[in-house]
Parts: C-alpha cells; structure tokens; sequence
DNA sequence: CTGAAAGCGCTTACAG
DNA sequence: CTGAAAGCGCTTACAG
C-alpha cells in the first residue's frame, strides 16, 4: 500500500495525495475529503524513509535524552512530549547511552529526520566544541549550561548546578555537620576549565558552600567518585565511611547514588539519619518514596520541560539568538538529614 | 556527503561502493581499500532513508520496548543489546508507551526498517491477534506468553507469572500469614479467557496459593488495582489497609508498586516487616537497595534476554517454527518479610 | 486547484 | 569483479 495506491482509488494525482497527507491548503475540499476518506478506509500509512529522503524542511522536534535509565531526564521527557503534542508538533525520540555521542546523533538525525529543532536532555560540552558547527536547526539544551560556546543555533535552559550543591552543604553545614563526605561523578580530567562536567560544577559549588562556612574540606579523602547508579553510590559511600569513620554526613550528586548510600549505610549497622545524614540531588520521584524521605535538590522538571519547549519553538519559528536560562532548583527537606547538637 | 561523492573521489562507480559499504564478498581487494580508505577520509555514513528505502531484507534486529520506564525491561534491554552486538547485528531499539500498540509499532518497522527479526519487550495479546498476520520476519515476545495464539513466526520467552504469584502468596502464608492483600494491575475486563493480560495470570496464581492453603482470600476486599508505578502502589496498599485492618501482609505484583506500599505501609505508623510484610516481584535492581530489602520473586532478565535473542537468530537463519519458552523465576528473600507467631 | 515529472540517496538485478 | 540503469515511495518545483 504506497501513495501511488490511494492515487488510484480517490482518482486524483499522486501529488494532490501528497498535498492532502501534509496538510497543505491549496487542495480542494472535494479532493481533500475524497482522499482522506481512502486513506482511512485503507488504513494507509506514508513511508517516513521516503518522506524524509525528499523532504526540505520537516516539522517535528527531535528530542535525544542521553541515558535511557536516567529518571530525571524521564520526568522532563513526559511534560516535553505532551508540550510538543500540545504545540502540534511531533516528537520523535532518540535514546543515547549515556556515553555516546549526542551530537554525533544530532548531525545524523538534523539529515535524516530533518527535524524544525532538536532538544537535549543532557550534553557534554566537548561533544559540542567538536562538532556542533554542522548542525544547522535550532537547539536547546536542557540541564546543561551553554552559554560559554557562543553557538547562535544552541540555548540552553538549566540549573545553577554549583550553587545547588553549594546549599546542599550550607543546609548541612546549618543542621550542625562538620565532617561531610562528598560522592560525586567521575571527573572529566582532560577537560579545560569552561567545559566543566556536571560533577565538576556541583564539586565547585560544594568547595564554596565549605569555605564560606570555614569547614573542612579536604576533597582527598572526603570525595569519592562513582558511577550515577545504586551500585556506585553504594560503594562510594562505603569507601568514604571507611576512610573517614568521624563523618556524620553525606552528600551524593543525584538521589539515584543517594539511594545506593542509603543501603550502605544501613549494612554497615548504622541508620540514616540517626547516626548518618544524607542528602541527595535531583528530585526524582523515587526521592519522595525512600524510606527515610530524601533530602534533596530538586531539579524543577516541568519548568525546566516548557522553557526548553517554548524556547526552541520561538527559535524555529524565526526568534532571534541563542538564550540561556537558569531555572531555580528547590531545597526539598525530606526525612533523611537530623540536627546535630 | 553522498555515496556519489565517494564514487567520484575513489574513481569507482556507486555500485561498488554501495557493494563495499554493505560488505558484500564480489568486490576486489584494491577497490575495498580504496573505498574504505576515502569513506575514513570524509567521514562518510550513509542515508538511512535511503538505504531502507530501497533494501530487501535488513540485517538488523529491533527492539520494541513497551514503557521507557520499566526497570525489568532497562535491564533485559541492556543484556539484549550486547548480546545483539556480539552476533555483529545492528540493534535499533524503539520505545513506546505503556498503552501504545507495539504490534502497530511492529507493522511500521517491518516496513520501514525490514529488519531480520523483532523482539519485544512486553506486549498485548489483544494487539497481537488483531494485527501481527501482517508482520512477515520472525519475533519473539519476551515476558510474555505467546503460545495461545499459535503464529508461526512469534516465539515467546516468559515466566511462568502464574506459579510466580502462587509462590509468593505461598510463602508468605509459609510465613505464617493468614490475612494477605493484593495489589495488582488493572484487569482487562473485556478480554476472553485466553487474552489475559499479565495482571490476570498473576491473579489467577494467587487464587490457586489461597485455595491450595485453604486460607480465604475475598477478591472484592483483598485485591485493588492500580498503575503500576510507586503512586500507584501508594494509593492501593492505603485503600487495601484502610478496607481490611487486620492485613499482616501484602503482595504487589511489581517492586515498583511495592515501594509505594513500603513508605505507605510508614505514612501510616506501621513498620515492614514489624507490622506488615510485603513482597514484590520482578527483582529490579532497586528491590536490593530498598531498606528493608525487598523480598520479591525475580524474573531472570539475563536468561530472558539471551533466550530471546538466541530462539530469535535461529528461526532468522530459517530454524524451524514457534518455540515458547519459560525462564524459571527466583524467589530472592529480602528482610521484608516477618515470620508470624 | 491539479497533474506530470524530476529527484532525494541509496540498493540491486542485469550485463559484460 | 565492475558499471550503467532502474526503482524504492515519497515531495516539490513547474506548468497549466
């Protein structure tokens, strides 16, 4: 069943079909209506390799979520896809691991699916240096600052990621911990200093929150870095509880190595947070569902999904440059950090 | 950058460089060195539209995942891609959602991607008997049955979800447990005795634990419903616990359900298992992290996956008919589950 | 408003 | 082993 099938039965051109099927206006209603009627009578389905092989400009938001396993990407996702529905646009997602290349995956699809615009759940900086300049389409970051690339085409819409740990250590610093352990992600060490990881970022929050208050922080011994999974916020923490038996606090960069902290703690004998308070970042739904409650950093999803949403499509429909926003993030107390003295 | 470019700049003509892009053996030493070495050069990869366009038969496998969400699926998933890859097959991996037709998704796929076969993630039996004769490449349905419904190019790879549920109510009341609730998924009511959804077997199985013990289970009281997410489970042990106090135990049939039990089970002043024991099933990574563990009866991810993708290679290599298959399921006893009196 | 035709970038018989 | 050519199923100027 092609295009050229409905042709036959409605009686008129394969163009006209082709007009109708994209919703062009120059179609009259007597052809308009006699067509739809056959192709649903049909069921007809156009081929989108064919589509997308002669197509110009195509009218559906790309969206590439790095991590099919990171939850909050997951969140975002839900409200961008009914943001973009609601917008009459299409979706089409693109799950990376989160160690491919995202832009790689951009120049592919910017030629193949010809998206109006693509956004980015999650990007790493030096992906973008290398080979953003081919992507030609409107782009948004999301959660990950690029205002210091200066590409016209990429906005990004995130959260102050080093301000955000930097209150996480204030806000256990206040409660009346001295002695914090830090698990973090794996550092990028080859990176210049403008394109700063993630972890890097928060780890630079984390360094200003201690010196304010004039804590200790001595990173050799009390950061560890770990995978973003249970598994490695588990023995992140184990490690660190070993090396520093004095700490009374930890604070894990997202809630998903908190969750792994969580269970450390607890199969070394001791409980969170009588004698260990912990802290997460995020603000993924499993935070609120913990037992203790986690105390977290909340990322704001669905503010951070309609931006993304509403800047990319002000893009692509002509506005101006590149904006960056910062979209607050919200202290949540949860159950998992006690006052100490 | 098309295959064109690459004929002119290595002097052979697109033909052949389609030959040697493809890996086909008809091609001469000096033209494959020549031509790899200009697509090294230029980076070239070719159109995807294009090529599935024009191609007969892929050699390709797909995977339709049904819920991006879905923890069971993430890791069976993740096996199944590297199983895929070390095979040297190619696997494009296409998220729905929950209530979206995965054999409608297949129909498009088959057609668009032609891939040597498909293997899905989860699935309806309903979407199945009204739409896959149109699907021609052999598949096979993982975590659930496919046997009733004799197509012979769908194999099916499974648990048996019946004895799993029976086990679980099994030991609980082995435990000593005489007044247990149920959290369960939403029954299809409209569909026939043998369309059941995984839900309904998981139910059934239940019913033949309570019968077989002879300890009473009042469906209309003892059962609730509910999405199976952390909410979900959430509202439901609260409904079960609000209805029938004198519960000492509850079985949800998924571990995301039963972590939202487990903090409504502590909403509610009550302890796991002090108070109320509690069982899941699936045996998602994050059972283990939970405090308390959480007892559950696990479905193998890694075996579903290389069964999977082994029954789904042999009948792409023309092996023979339908095969279903059943993984036995484990109960893994955590520290949610208290021996009553 | 509609049709006929070119062409998107590939693959694949068909010759040689 | 290689080339020239047809064609996959659409979209899109170009005429009319």
């Amino acid at each position: 069943m092609t295009i050229k099938d409905i042709a036959q039965r409605s009686g008129y051109a394969v163009g006209t079909v082709s007009r109708v099927l994209n919703g062009h206006p120059d179609v009259s209603d007597a052809a308009r209506a006699k067509i739809l009627s056959v192709v649903a009578d049909t069921g007809f389905q156009p081929n989108d390799n064919a589509r997308h092989l002669k197509q110009r400009g195509g009218s559906g938001i790309a969206v590439i979520v790095k991590g099919a396993r990171n939850l909050l990407f997951a969140g975002i996702l839900e409200e961008m896809q009914s943001l973009i529905k609601s917008a009459g646009r299409a979706a089409a997602v693109y799950y990376l691991d989160e160690d491919d290349d995202e832009v790689e995956q951009a120049v592919r699809v910017s030629r193949e699916f010809k998206p109006l615009g693509i956004l980015f759940l999650g990007g790493n900086q030096k992906n973008f240096e290398e080979r953003f300049k081919s992507v030609k389409c409107p782009c948004v970051l999301v959660t990950t600052r690029a205002d210091t690339m200066d590409f016209k085409n990429l906005s990004s819409v995130s959260t102050d990621d080093a301000e955000g740990a930097a209150q996480a250590i204030r806000s256990l610093i206040a409660a009346g911990h001295r002695h914090i352990g830090v698990i973090g992600g794996h550092l990028c060490t080859d990176c210049g200093p403008g394109a700063a990881n993630t972890s890097q970022t928060r780890l630079f929050g984390c360094r200003r929150g201690f010196m304010e208050a004039e804590v200790a922080f001595d990173e050799t011994v009390q950061f560890e870095a770990a995978r973003f999974s249970m598994p490695g916020g588990y023995e992140a923490a184990n490690a660190l509880l070993d090396r520093c038996p004095d700490l009374t606090a930890l604070f894990a960069m997202s809630d998903v190595m908190a969750i792994g902290a969580m269970r450390a703690i607890h199969d070394r004998g001791l409980r969170v947070p009588e004698d260990i308070s912990l802290m997460g970042y995020d603000g993924i739904e499993q935070a609120g569902y913990c037992v203790p409650r986690l105390s977290t950093i909340r990322q704001r999803a669905p503010q951070l999904a309609r931006r993304g949403v509403e800047i990319l499509l002000r893009q692509a429909s002509g506005g101006g440059g590149a904006v960056h926003e910062i979209i607050p993030f919200q202290l949540v107390p949860g159950e998992s950090v006690r006052e100490v003295k």
